[in-house]
DNA sequence: TGATTTGCAACAACATAAGTTGCGTGAGGT
DNA sequence: ACCTCACGCAACTTATGTTGTTGCAAATCA
């Protein structure tokens, strides 16, 4: 009998990460304060200053943060934590496809392939409803102030570079 | 005053269609009843014959499907389409994962980041939970028999190749 | 003027589903 | 026996989108 290999990982569908690093920086800047570069930002994600402003361009064009160039320059935040949901974010980092998975169009005609994709919709339409209205209501300021009180021993710095 | 561009438009990230691919396949295998090829299921699809039997293998694994080889060969339905949800074919065909955006682990200690993974794993897993519990509960029957009366027409036949 | 910092375009790196090719294996039919 | 059909599997290519990288232009401030 052949040996039966292990059976290989199952490889998944690689995700999209800005929503998350958006998020992440924009509360760094909230609780910052003033302006901070895409070169500092850059450090504190551990990745490319032009990704950053790559990412952070459609949160200018929604209004929710503005650069500056030149010397003394940078990213600064428009509005309060308290008025930034995560729905806004997620728009405006490019409101991307919230599944991996979806419907295929292989035969336009056939009405096995239209119910399927009838019924797909309708679950990842709820699911997606559902998963808009949380964000809805969900700001940053909740975000910052649900970790434990920071323990602020002085030394133990957040996000250290 | 320069030219404003056409917004390029949000590219999305890609999708992957082997669930709906596969239901499509096996409620046609079900209203077909007998074998069918992966030539044939592959001409159905507009899809390659091995990739069929690719994605195919895990639902065979999974005892939904049985592959003959040889003459006459095929792959055949095991269980009728009342017993197949669209959760086992979900599980069937890898369990993908069900999002396209997730977390980013740039700053492990980071008790911003690990706030924003938490919240966003909140509100992704209730989503998913939702997904779930309705792909459990829907059957291929049930799309099978979702769409309107087929217009018996004769020469209407679903799905010409 | 020179240093700083964003804006933008072009390209490479990487990951994953889908497509393709080639060969092996087994099941019938002649 | 031989041939054909059809799956099994491995390796490679293609397509697509995020991320990473480089280079240069433009703007701001000392």
């Amino acid at each position: 009998m052949p040996v039966r290999l292990i059976k290989e990982g199952i490889k998944k569908m690689r995700q999209d990460s800005r929503l998350s690093r958006m998020l992440h920086v924009l509360i760094h800047m909230g609780k910052h304060g003033g302006s901070m570069t895409s070169e500092t930002i850059a450090r504190m994600l551990d990745a490319n200053p032009v990704v950053i402003r790559r990412t952070m361009s459609g949160l200018r064009e929604s209004g929710y943060v503005r650069s500056e160039k030149g010397h003394g320059g940078g990213w600064t935040l428009v509005r309060p934590l308290e008025e930034l949901t995560l729905l806004d974010v997620y728009r405006a980092v490019g409101e991307p496809s919230v599944f991996a998975v979806g419907p295929a169009y292989d035969m336009p005609g056939c009405p096995i392939e239209q119910a399927v994709n009838a019924t797909l919709k309708g679950v990842f339409d709820e699911a997606e409803q559902l998963l808009l209205n949380r964000f809805a209501g969900v700001t940053l300021a909740d975000i910052a102030g649900s970790f434990p009180p920071v323990i602020d021993a002085g030394k133990g710095e957040h996000c250290a570079s």
